[in-house]
RNA sequence: GGCGCAUUCGUCUAGCGGCCCAGGACAUCGCCCUCUCAAGGCGAAGAUCGCGGGUUCGAAUCCCGCAUGCGCUACCA
């Protein structure tokens, strides 16, 4: 045998799922750790569900997450193509030879008649199997049957055994092939089913590991039967337990969240998500927690694996995400918070191209002003860096800074325990402060608020948040006289005396 | 209904016969720090280890039942 060779096969029938990606991760983090290959392969078996532009956002998905594959639809490889739906041929000369050796055999049995019994065994409390009926029809019969033009899938026929297998993480595990029935390998069109599909792609793909779902437990027991009978080694089964949401159900796409894509867009760290997801049905079997991919490769093990269905909690996600802002340098993290929000249309480094504000939060229209350098940008960042948990809140979070007027409520205004006149009075001392001292000097700045506040007989906290919300109309900021700092003087003064005229009425 | 797998704090988990009347992390709550919010520090609360039987001097750990959950049970993947 050659070297470990490990694949994921997703198909392409919606966005990169949160499950897909985690197997994918654990399937990739495996191969890397023993030194094989990652393949990926695209189930996308001719359906109707099946679309060609979630391939590219599966493989866009995939690479966010910082995933990569030696072999796949969109770097080909010796083993291609990577495309199950560009593999019929291949199955069908496999198909063959399962029928020349006899395992197959037509069926006749319409769709409705399958189901119709399906039904009377579901009423009747029997186990739903096929019957069989067509199992023992005569050549004769048969090539009548289809030279008149019937329809017919192919069926395996199982001989009733215990199939057993000794799963990577599950362990012993076997199953009563006597309670499946026959089932289909080629539809009435030719084409073969997956169960089949894998089977054979698996083999020519020299794959030594498939780790997938638990999900596909009872399939890999028919697998398994269908190498016996083609007479090929098999690779080794790893079956992962699930993710589940919230209601201990399969994350499903009803459940909101379960696209990557979404965690992208909601401004995730790509770091994060596999750090989290890393974690999720898996444990160094130590109590660290934090990983970067270099880090896991080098600590996965399959057989850490854990064995029952984990729930996805984004609260820990949040976390986690928080944790890896911090760490960041203010730079780099500029460069990608940048990037999020030029993304969403609304901000730009380059003054000419954006159009947009970020006025409309607070609902006032306010035309896009003085816009801002990538320094002013890191400054203010630099200032919410902690207070980050995902870049979907920096606009809430950082609005202030950017917008010429922010809004300020009246009553917020208002020092609570002072009067609306004093407030405005104390706030005019402060833009007196400010016009001889200027913001730059943060330290004398406070100093001297401090001692306005000794004179005016307040209490230091009762002048700070009346000059806060004037600021940034926000009672939860950065500190105040950072905050100062990186709006400038310019910026300070103009909102105090709005402030002061706004409590002038 | 049948079959398979699973079952430790709300959540992710450690634990593979004595170190555990169960450890860590997230979330929650409290205190400290403090110009607000965070971050950080400290602390609290939170799991009769799903239930019932065994085995053993001794079980979260092994065995057997039951319950619950999830998955599969398609000419889906």
């Amino acid at each position: 045998m050659g070297k470990p060779r490990f694949r994921i096969a997703p198909s392409p029938t919606g966005s990169l799922h949160i499950g897909n990606a985690r197997t994918a991760l654990y399937n990739f983090l495996a191969s890397r750790k023993l030194g094989g290959d990652f393949i990926l392969r695209i189930e996308d078996t001719a359906r109707d569900r099946s679309k060609i532009e979630y391939e590219r956002t599966i493989i866009d998905g995939l690479h966010w997450l910082g995933i990569n594959w030696d072999e796949g639809p969109d770097l080909g490889g010796s083993y291609g193509p990577y495309r199950q739906s560009e593999r019929l041929q291949i199955h069908k000369e496999f198909l063959q030879i399962l029928i020349d050796r006899g395992y197959t055999y037509h069926c006749f049995c319409s769709r409705e008649e399958l189901a119709f019994e399906r039904e009377l065994a579901q009423k009747q409390g029997r186990a739903p199997k096929y019957s069989g009926k067509c199992r023992d029809l005569s050549d004769e019969e048969v090539s009548s049957r289809l030279d008149a033009g019937e329809e017919a899938t192919i069926r395996f026929r199982v001989e009733p055994r215990i199939v057993g297998l000794d799963d990577i993480v599950m362990g012993k595990i076997e199953e009563d092939a006597g309670l499946w029935g026959d089932f289909v390998l080629a539809r009435s069109d030719g084409t073969p089913v997956y169960n089949f599909a894998v089977v054979v792609d698996d083999h020519l793909m020299d794959i030594s590991h498939v780790v997938r779902g638990a999900d596909h437990i009872s399939n890999t027991f028919k697998q398994i039967m269908m190498y016996e009978a083609l007479d090929l080694e098999r690779p080794r089964f790893g079956h992962m337990p699930l993710t589940l949401n919230a209601k201990r159900q399969k994350l499903s796409k009803r459940d909101g969240s379960v696209a990557v894509e979404e965690y992208r867009e909601q401004g995730y760290l790509p770091e994060a998500v596999v750090n989290f997801i890393a974690l999720l049905g898996w444990n160094p079997g130590d109590e660290r927690e934090m990983f970067s991919m270099n880090e896991l490769i080098n600590v996965f093990s399959m057989d850490r694996i854990t064995t029952s269905n984990a729930i996805f909690d984004v609260a820990r996600l949040d976390w986690f995400n928080g944790v890896y802002v911090r760490k960041m340098s203010t730079d780099q993290l500029a460069h990608r918070a940048n990037d999020y929000l030029s993304d969403l249309g609304y901000f730009s480094s380059n003054p000419t191209r954006s159009s947009n504000d970020w006025s409309h939060l607070n609902g006032v229209p306010v035309p896009p002003h003085d816009w801002p350098s990538m320094n002013y940008f890191i400054a203010a960042l630099e200032l919410e860096k902690e207070r980050i948990r995902k870049f979907a809140e920096l606009p809430e979070l950082m609005n202030f800074f950017f917008v010429e007027d922010i809004y300020a409520d009246t009553s917020q205004l208002i020092s609570k325990k002072h009067s609306q006149s004093d407030t405005r009075a104390a706030l005019v001392r402060v833009a007196e402060l400010v016009g001889l001292q200027g913001v730059n000097k943060m330290d004398t700045v406070e100093k001297y608020m401090r001692s306005l506040a000794d004179d005016l007989g307040w209490r230091a906290g009762d002048l700070f948040m009346p000059v806060r919300i004037a600021l940034t109309g926000s009672r939860a900021t950065p500190p105040l006289f950072e905050t100062m700092k990186v709006l400038g003087d310019q910026r300070v003064l103009h909102r105090l005396n709005k402030a002061v005229e706004q409590l002038s009425s």
